[in-house]
DNA sequence: GCATAACCGACCGCTTCAGTAGGATTTAAC
DNA sequence: GTTAAATCCTACTGAAGCGGTCGGTTATGC
């Protein structure tokens, strides 16, 4: 499996927040009891969406949480590495800011090159494109648009 | 971290096999050896990877392991797969022989689709085209030739 | 001031990971 | 025919992460 339920519980969330048609907010019970997740875990992953900045709280009785952009701007790799971390294929790989790509062992006394590199860049670059090219305002129109209960048709996607 | 160690491992031994000149068999203690391994560790995944049918071993003195098809027809995707298991980016996700993609929690219960499916399946997707797209040969010649000790130069991958 | 809700940290059972250990079996070489 | 080299197999282990729970604190609307 390459992502966790934090993944897969944290998108539902986000896209349970995009759903909201101004974007008030929305109470982490009615999110829990709607999609049939245990509140308490919730609460562990919105706060790492909070702490990534992609979503904000108001706190009190009639609180919730709410997206702080608008689901048009927020794209999922964001959403992604901000529940599961750095989105790398392999240990040994990290990714600079610049956005180069390091080994760890690279050429380690051995007279040829890392050969897995070529291999999990590719992986590296499949995964942040699928990611990086969907937005939060996609999945809510796929999952029946916006607190409309009108069922979309599937259709192939890919 | 989308795959473990066993990945990482497992293909660099293939491509140690794969650097073979003709397909003599490599002892794994000197696979352990040259890419600095565990050699028990690695017997449990040699093992996976004959089991999947993509190396053959002969037993006794002066054998080993040796790949079971050539180089340039073995994809990574197999590769993967019979190391890591069946590559899904999420638990409650399903390929069928056919193709087709199954989600555990399709329209359960509640009136709109399963969001997240169109995510999943872009990243599936990412995935599989960057395995199945990549051969081990591309790999052993990647990582300095077959056999001969011309180191090459890192040039840009993705 | 009370119900509602966000916040926070500790804890827990379970599974997987990464690796070790110890042996059994097969084969080539001497 | 013994021995060394190799594959093969099963069981085990410490550590970490996953999925989830619990109890409590703080803030806010009515």
């Amino acid at each position: 499996m390459l992502f966790s339920t934090k993944a897969e519980y944290g998108v539902r969330l986000m896209v349970a927040l995009g759903r909201q048609p101004d974007s008030a907010p929305v109470s982490l019970s009615a999110v829990a009891e709607a999609e049939r997740l245990p509140l308490s875990y919730l609460e562990h992953l919105v706060a790492k969406l909070r702490r990534a900045g992609l979503g904000t709280s108001t706190r009190g009785a009639h609180g919730g949480y709410s997206l702080a952009k608008p689901a048009d701007e927020i794209t999922l790799d964001t959403v992604v590495e901000a529940l599961e971390g750095q989105i790398a294929p392999m240990e040994c790989f990290h990714e600079t800011p610049e956005g180069k790509v390091l080994c760890s062992h690279e050429s380690d006394g051995d007279h040829h090159a890392c050969a897995t590199k070529l291999l999990w860049t590719r992986v590296q670059g499949g995964v942040t494109k699928a990611l990086a090219g969907t937005t939060l305002a996609e999945l809510v129109e796929f999952g029946g648009g916006a607190s409309e209960k009108a069922p979309a048709a599937l259709g192939s996607a890919a």
